[in-house]
DNA sequence: GGCCAGATGCGAAGGAGTTGCAAGAGCGGT
DNA sequence: ACCGCTCTTGCAACTCCTTCGCATCTGGCC
């Protein structure tokens, strides 16, 4: 559906640099989107808080500084953000989904015992990656949905 | 229903042999639980589809044949059966949960375009499942969620 | 047949996310 | 500085999947 694969290549004007806010900014205005005061407010949550986050909580941060931002603007504006290439949300289990930013995307395992996620290196999933490919011609995302299984605390 | 080639005697789903719908009655009456109509006519539904069925799906085939039977109580008792080891449920995607025996387990990739999910053997996992354990302690169950990624038709 | 814990039907509640709509606000043009 | 077009927002209502509370019913042991 997306002719954009490369959607994040424009603001890599600056070549490979990491995304910035106003990086981010730059690439909605580039994409004809407008910068309103709660994209402003939800892109400083998402870049104060590196690492995970569920709606919920970049809308209480955001809503810290902008009581009035109702939930669904979050989700529309996840949504956005995630169609430019700026989030990824994956999925850690049965709850909410949780956002970060598309450069750091990694894997996660997760004890369906303790409910402890961690980062997995995306080098375990070569071998799998490889032969879901060979044989099946599936080119797997192991991004998106954590990997359950027990941590060493929970056998 | 396929050939009950071995001479089986009701208890049999107790040691791991091939589960059959009254080795799954009697699983239940072992277990303290009692025998009810609802519960016969969910056994058979699961048993009839060998496969993956919604809760949705089995309550329909429930339903044909007695319909008054809750949607709460097909839950409740999916979860009774899944404790006592006859049942497994996974997560294909963002939608309900499916359910299946136990006995039949397996892993799923699910292409995150056309949604389409097939079965995905074991042994691809195993070096994930090797690396996973010898690098973090963490024994992964890949059935419980499945793998999203691309089909070769989506590419 | 009677008793009682366990099972059921029903509706209501819950969490997560989506949608329709009218009012509000960027921003390019003048 | 001002218009106006269009995109955004706030809000409430709604969806989907699942769980709960509770009064009623019933399976299985005596």
């Amino acid at each position: 559906m997306d002719g954009v694969t490369k959607s994040t290549a424009a603001l890599d004007g600056v070549a490979g640099q990491p995304l910035t806010l106003e990086g981010a900014l730059a690439l909605l205005r580039q994409h004809g989107d407008r910068i309103t005061s709660s994209r402003r407010f939800l892109l400083e949550a998402i870049f104060e808080s590196r690492g995970h986050s569920t709606v919920e909580e970049l809308a209480a941060r955001v809503q810290a500084k902008a009581p009035d931002v109702h939930m669904s603007t979050i989700y529309r504006n996840v949504e956005e953000l995630e169609k430019l290439g700026v989030l990824v949300h994956s999925h850690l289990g049965h709850g909410a989904a949780t956002y970060h930013l598309a450069e750091g995307a990694h894997s996660h395992f997760v004890c369906e015992e303790c409910g402890t996620a961690f980062e997995a290196p995306d080098a375990l999933f070569a071998g799998l990656s490889a032969s879901a490919r060979e044989q099946f011609g599936f080119e797997i995302n192991p991004h998106h949905f954590a990997v359950y299984g027990r941590c060493k605390d929970c056998h």
